[in-house]
Formats: structure tokens, sequence, C-alpha cells
DNA sequence: TAGATTGTTAATCGATTAACAATC
DNA sequence: TAGATTGTTAATCGATTAACAATC
């Protein structure tokens, strides 16, 4: 664990190896092989192996790993256990998918509150209210949240981030499509759709010439 | 151009660099160094000098890079002076939030249809409307449409990528948090929500220990 | 045991960064 | 010219992969 390798990939990775582990495991499997698992998220046998032995992990020389003790350690690795709870900044059309998205709740993570500028999209009511701009750096700072999501048009993003981060926010996922300018105290993690996209169509017309280059990331 | 270094992050940044580009020209400016660039996508001045260097892209000994220009060659590269069309498959949150995404038109995308197995989500008519699955092969050859983008529960995602193969779709944005079995055909670029807020979340526990972490992508 | 699989070291590969000559 | 900036080569850095000993 003081191994510097301390990589963003490699955590991305075992995320992976998790989703995969507990897709196995609802199958009825109760061992796998580093083979397998490579073979489940796309990746190759070695890489598994050297991604567990970075945190520790070990299996056994010829049995493989047992999937319940393995998703165990992941998930203390990985910190979840818990429930997270998230704001969402921004009520528009990203925002509201991510508030109703259903793929969240299996992994811990719970959205609390949407806060939108526009007053009339407010719902004080409901289980994931709307509130007012205003109320964000209160509620934030009174349920202790730390983590935010981002889903603002593109001129309000800097601000959303500056409450956020006064408010006591210490990780955001931020989807408005511009670089925000923060400090070294809050991780910022990047999603931008449209690049996402232009990537895909991209490679599509690259692969028009060259021959094969398919592309799973 | 005959470089092999064609690699895929530095094509996303290709396309930062682009996003940057009309952001500073729509401020007013005429010209950029590589300096004020890097300072925009948040990389380094060398790095951006290399990444155009790879492409053929020359600027001007001392008077850095005219944006106009800039701009121009970036589209010829990454070919984009065409509007592409997409189709959607899923019709839920995701789906219908990337419906009527605004972050698309400006760069040359339009979302023509969606398609969902639900019947009584169908709108035929309006500017985009949402049609039954089974009309998707037709609807995609009859357009000629190449990429496709994702957005169905895990249970129907690989069965919406093996329609969209079978229409000829050649890239595709998926959201379904499992990996797809693909030929060499095809690009497929997978973006997994929770698993981007998850790494989040991790590494705001790692900050809790280590000082200073910032991430940005 | 023989075969299969893990865990780790060493080699390779690729991407980023530093250094610097060219030159406006 | 002197200073600043580009473009590129070489060095560094880090991540992935190959090889293989350990061993169940």
């Amino acid at each position: 664990m003081n191994n510097s390798s301390l990589n963003r990939n490699c955590v991305i990775r075992l995320f992976s190896y998790k989703n995969a582990l507990n897709r196995l495991k609802s199958l009825g499997f109760i061992k796998v092989f580093s083979e397998n698992l490579a073979d489940a998220v796309g990746g190759n046998s070695t890489q598994v192996r050297k991604d567990f032995s970075l945190f520790g992990i070990t299996g056994n020389k010829k049995g493989g790993y047992v999937i319940d003790s393995l998703i165990e350690s992941l998930n203390s690795i990985l910190g979840k256990n818990e429930l997270y709870r998230v704001v969402i900044v921004g009520g528009g059309n990203i925002g509201t998918a991510l508030r109703n998205y259903k793929g969240f709740e299996k992994e811990g993570i719970k959205i609390v509150a949407v806060f939108d500028i526009d007053i009339s999209k407010q719902q004080k009511t409901g289980e994931v209210p709307i509130l007012p701009l205003e109320d964000l750096v209160g509620f934030v700072a009174e349920n202790k949240i730390e983590i935010g999501i981002i889903a603002t048009p593109e001129a309000g993003a800097q601000r959303a981030l500056d409450l956020m981060l006064s408010a006591g926010i210490k990780g955001v996922l931020n989807f408005a499509p511009i670089r925000l300018r923060a400090g070294e105290e809050i991780v910022v993690n990047n999603i931008n759709l449209g690049i996402e996209l232009e990537n895909v169509i991209y490679l599509v017309n690259v692969m028009g010439k060259q021959k094969g280059l398919t592309h799973h990331r």
C-alpha cells in the first residue's frame, strides 16, 4: 500500500472488477481466476493480478480467488460499505437524469438534493427535493455532504464549484464542458459528453481508412 | 501524419483545444500562444506544441498561433465541418437527457431519433421522435446513420449493440454499465457514470490521508 | 506427480516532459 | 539586437506486458 503506483487507471479497474464480481456472484459463481476477470472487464490476466498485488490482495496459488472475499477486500480498499450522499447543482437535462438514475443506488450512492437558480423548478417536497441555489451552502454544511455533481450550463459551472468549495465539498464530478479553476484541496473529475461523442466520431472516421481499431475504454 | 502516436489521449486533447479556441475566439482574441492554450485546458505548453506537431500544425516562431486558422486546421483533422447524425437506444433518464442536451448542437452533432422497447414512450412526431426498437435497423440503414448511443439498462445493452451493428452503425457511445462484446469493426467508447462518481469518492477518501492531490481529467 | 495458476521481477512500450536549436 | 516563442530531439517517467519461479 506504500507503493507509489496508486494510479488512476488502476483504481478505475478495481471498480470494474468489483462490478464484474458482483455480476458473477449473482450468477451463482463462487470463485474466479484472474483470466475470467480479465475477460469480464476486457483486460489481461497479468494486469488483474498486478493490480491486486499493488493493493495487497492475494488469491490461492492454484484455486484462483474466492468471489465473496475478493468483493470484501475491494470494498474495504475502495471505501464502500458506507452510503455516500451526493448533491447536484443544475436541474436541467443532465441533472434531472442523474437525480432519477437507478444505477447509483446499488453502488451505495444516494442523491439527496438538487439545486437550481431557476425558482420555477423548485420542489421542496419529494424524496429528492429541488432547492434554490442559495440554500446549497447551508444544506451541504448542515448535512456534511462531501461529494457534488455539477450539471449546470457552462456559464454557471465555476460559480457552482466555488459555492461547493466554500460549503466544504471535497470532490466534484463535473459535466459542464469547461475547465474549472480549483485549488489543490478539491478533486474534480470532468466528463465532457460532447468530447466523448466526438471522439467516437473521430475514431470511426479514422477507421474508414485504417483497418480494425476497436476501441474500448 | 504517418506518425504512429495517433493516440487516444492526444485526440481528446485536440478536441479540448478546439473547444477552448472557440471560447477564446468568442471573447475577441485573435492569436494564442501555446502557453495560453495549455492554461485553458490544464496541460503544459510543450505538450500543446507536441500535439500540434504530431498532426503537422505549425504556428509562427514568435507570434504564436492565429486562432482562426488553428480552428480550421483542427476541424479538418477532426473531421468536423459536417453535421453528424446520431441515434439513441433507450428513452429513459439518460437517453432523454441526451435527446434534449443543448451541448451537442454547436459541435455539429444532431440527435435524430430515440428508440425504446416501451411502446408507451412512443412519440412518432416531434423534432426528435421516440420510435419502437424494431424500427431501429430500418431507420439507421435508410438514413445511413453511423453513430449511436446506448442508454439502456444493463440488460438491454448487448442487444442494442447487436442491432446497431447489424444496421450498419460504426461507432457507439455506451452508458450501460457493462462491457459489451463487439468485433473489431465497431468503435465502442464506454462511460460508466457510477464508476466516474465512485472514483471521485475514492480520491476524496485517499486525499483525507495524503495531502493535496487535485485530480483533473 | 503433472498441470495450472498465482505473484513478482524484469523488459518493453508508450506518453510526457525537459532541453535546446532555430528564428521571428 | 535581445527576448520570446516555436518545433523537435532526447531523456525521463510511468504503465503494461512478458517471463518465470513458487506452489497448490
